[in-house]
RNA sequence: GCGGGUGUAGCUUAAUGGUAAAGCACCUGCCUUCCAAGCAGGCUACGAGGGUUCGAUUCCCUUCACCCGCUCCA
């Protein structure tokens, strides 16, 4: 636990703005609640985080526990599928859930998760669905209804509409407050075929996951692989967030990475733990500190009905400190979204051990699936730093790998042979790396915005590069310069960048 | 979805029932041999739609967006 200065959640949104990051989604047009569009530098920052989450999973992924090298192959699938897809992983349907509101206590609740009992025929009494039979004793009381325990309960799902005037809801003090019940549907759904019909509706994904798990087949047919093995992608999901909050966290259109781990049912605890350990020394390797990051597991009321256990790390976000918020869920899903699609779509999902033709199963599945966008917000918080010492007021830490830019080529003066010279490095070094050329302006003003931007190295050319072929390097955090060669930038750079 | 707040330029702030001012930033030029310096010039705003009014950025209504709290987050 550090006391590092509380950063401000407007002034990183101000800046992500003033420098290209992010903007808000239609912005000349007013707007539009739950989309972002990423700038220039932030295209550059969330594709430097996804191409090191493809590199450490798919190119080159850890060791595994047995010291051999795991497998992971890389898919991307179409973000609309066949309908059946979201029936069978359960988006649709069963995991669109019925809120009710009470106009008395201005209180929301699932109405899956709340009990009606009916003390008589006119009144009945809505409790939450996880009360202890002492906590709803307490509610009659208070209410000053005779409580027996052999009162008829049921789900408020099953209440039918003309009966709600009769409930009193979980606070509320007079019956007829609940509002009939409203379905959030979560998917996005669109209508195939330029002329709409009844039948032509489909959902934008929902999770990247189910992409990966019908094409489970395709790729073990193939991809000459063996389980233990993963599949792996990275795209857009779409969410219809009641409510959405907090900047990019918790957006309607965002972005994951996704790996799903297939391996025999034994061996699944094993590589639960396994991914656990890798995932969290990930998120470490692009930049986030042990201070702001948590790992959780997930208590048994809070699992999913098929989960065997999941696993958070959690970032703590300007917005959610002293708490955390959601980065990655590492989810033990059991063979559950396999079987579900063999039910549905009729196609056998068992895996056969080639070496012994008998053992067959269907795999189960260990899921390591991430925030690509919100992971690209905790490396912006996290990468904030204020610095009244400086011009700038502040700079944004990025570690080499991350940084948008990793480095500007700036002559001292706009006059003589050091813009030739900067060009001329410039076009060298962006055939490697992502550089900035900026000649305009005083030094110190290019300085400055280069700390806003969190471009780790600055280049400058002055009249002892004319002479002697030097140039100072500026490093970011520190400020402080060093001459070297121009020969030796490339591998300056190389060597900081790659380590 | 509920309650509260906010909305004038990229940012921070003015003023006004008669269409808006400044500082910083940004751009151009000059000048500058290392951290937003100086000089000259330039671009850019009343979130949107209605209503009242001769006239609305200002008053009223609606809406949109953002922030805080609640709710929600499979």
């Amino acid at each position: 636990m550090t006391d590092a200065p509380v950063k401000d959640m407007k002034d990183i949104v101000a800046l992500c703005k003033r420098r290209g990051f992010i903007f808000q989604a239609s912005e000349i047009y007013g707007g539009i609640n739950g989309f972002w569009d990423y700038g220039p530098l932030g295209t550059e920052l969330k594709n430097n985080l996804r191409d090191a989450w493809w590199r450490d999973m798919v190119l080159c992924p850890p060791i595994g526990p047995d010291g051999q090298p795991v497998e992971i192959v890389g898919l991307d699938s179409a973000i609309i599928q066949n309908p059946q897809v979201w029936v069978a992983s359960g988006h649709v349907g069963g995991f669109s859930d019925p809120m009710v509101d009470c106009k008395e206590t201005k209180k929301r609740y699932r109405a899956d998760h709340l009990n009606v009992i009916k003390a008589s025929d006119a009144q009945w009494v809505a409790v939450n669905e996880g009360n202890e039979q002492e906590e709803v004793e307490k509610r009659f009381k208070k209410l000053n209804i005779k409580y027996d325990a052999s009162y008829a309960t049921v789900s408020l799902v099953d209440v039918d509409l003309k009966d709600y005037s009769k409930i009193i809801g979980p606070d509320a003090k007079e019956a007829g407050s609940l509002t009939e019940p409203k379905a959030f549907n979560l998917l996005f759904e669109t209508k195939i075929g330029a002329v709409a019909s009844e039948d032509s509706t489909a959902y934008l994904r929902g999770e990247t996951a189910q992409g990966i798990f019908i094409n489970y087949k395709n790729i073990l047919d193939s991809a000459r692989v063996k389980v233990p093995f993963g599949i792996a992608q990275v795209g857009k999901a779409f969410r219809n967030e009641v409510n959405p909050r907090n900047f990019i966290f918790r957006s309607r259109e965002f972005e994951q990475m996704e790996m799903e781990w297939f391996c025999p049912p034994e061996d699944a605890p094993q590589w639960f733990e396994f991914w656990k350990e890798e995932r969290r020394k990930w998120w470490k390797s692009v930049g986030l500190s042990d201070n702001d990051v948590i790992f959780r597991e997930h208590d048994a009321d809070e699992l999913v009905f098929y989960s065997k256990g999941t696993f958070d790390i959690e970032y703590r976000f300007p917005f959610t400190a002293p708490g955390y918020g959601e980065l990655e869920g590492i989810a033990y899903r059991g063979n559950y979204d396999l079987t579900q699609h063999q039910e549905h779509s009729g196609t056998k999902m068992e895996y056969i051990d080639p070496m012994d033709n008998k053992n067959r199963y269907i795999p189960h599945v260990i899921e390591p699936a991430a925030g690509l966008t919100r992971g690209v917000l905790a490396i912006l918080c996290e990468a904030y730093t204020v610095d009244p010492s400086r011009p700038s007021g502040v700079y944004m830490n990025f570690t080499p790998a991350m940084a948008p830019k990793k480095a500007a080529i700036l002559p001292l003066t706009a006059k003589g042979e050091h813009p030739e010279i900067a060009t001329k490095l410039y076009l060298e070094l962006r055939q490697h790396f992502a550089i900035d050329l900026d000649i305009k302006q005083n030094i110190g003003k290019r300085y400055a915005r280069q700390d806003e931007i969190g471009t780790p190295y600055c280049f400058t050319i002055d009249d002892e590069t004319v002479e002697n072929g030097t140039v100072t390097v500026r490093e970011r955090n520190t400020m402080a310069q060093e001459r070297i060669h121009l020969d030796k930038v490339l591998a300056f750079l190389q060597e900081k960048i790659n380590g």
